[in-house]
DNA sequence: ACTTTTATGCAATATTATTGCAAAAAAGTA
DNA sequence: TACTTTTTTGCAATAATATTGCATAAAAGT
């Protein structure tokens, strides 16, 4: 993807185009695994720290990233695939965090399997399956 | 539950007797709720927030209640059902967060469905489902 | 009753996230 | 392009969440 590219996703999605939001966009698109905001923090020196906070949530508002559950405390983003719009996320694949690497990775060819819960109405879930990923499988022995 | 159970249930997983656990263990035996640290800070005055950090992680490590992830930043803990050791947490009920309410339920006579993922080592999932509670419902109208 | 081990409270510090506001940049318009 | 309006940015301050070290207190073991 190059910078007219991002500047297209920018807009589709009503986004100013600014510096922040393109790096920002960037470096999603050229992670296989999902950021955490340090992650960003670390790869994007120059940036005040409110600035990312910012591009993020207007990134979650208008549906190009989603937010990851996560045990740990510090959230993490992974890119929202071609469904989502400012009105509605939609994105039920399932995320994978690896307890060596510690990455997170959505797993975009899978979903999450529908549940019958009697009596609640359900909006959307989020299945995060902990274990050791391909790489670290590999990289054992 | 009374008192005498509280300590069993303490000895039972290898931990002393102490005025914070005890008062900890009740909040959980007698929410129907997962409960956040805040609630727990509002419901025990009197206690150090350090005390009670330290007395959830113990009851974590122990298996006594289980972490519950949260895409808002701020942990839930769910008090674990009989499976549980101090070995090994094994639990795998569905979690339901009402986006009325904001309660996170455990529903213990569900679980998470077995998902196949080639070439990934799976050890534990985490599903949370969110959507509207039966209480919630009611209320509505 | 005494000793050993563990837990608690306090103070300090670290980490993560948000807000207000002036200056800078982007987008819209003539 | 020059000008206006709207939004974004950076900085400083502050809030919210979590951890550590250490002396004292309490629990458990003998």
């Amino acid at each position: 993807m190059r910078y007219s590219d991002y500047k297209k996703v920018l807009k589709k999605h009503h986004l100013r185009i600014t510096d922040s939001r393109i790096d920002v966009l960037e470096r999603f698109y050229n992670t296989i695994h999902a950021l955490s905001f340090k992650d960003l923090e670390d790869q994007l020196e120059g940036y005040d720290r409110v600035t990312l906070y910012r591009t993020l949530n207007s990134f979650i508002d208008q549906g190009i990233i989603h937010r990851i559950p996560n045990d740990t405390g510090s959230a993490c983003y992974g890119i929202c695939f071609e469904t989502c719009t400012p009105e509605q996320h939609y994105h039920n694949h399932i995320h994978f965090k690896c307890i060596k690497c510690g990455y997170i990775d959505c797993l975009p060819d899978t979903h999450i399997p529908l549940i019958d819960l009697p009596g609640y109405e359900i909006i959307d879930s989020n299945l995060i399956i902990n274990g050791i990923c391909k790489d670290c499988k590999k990289n054992a022995n």
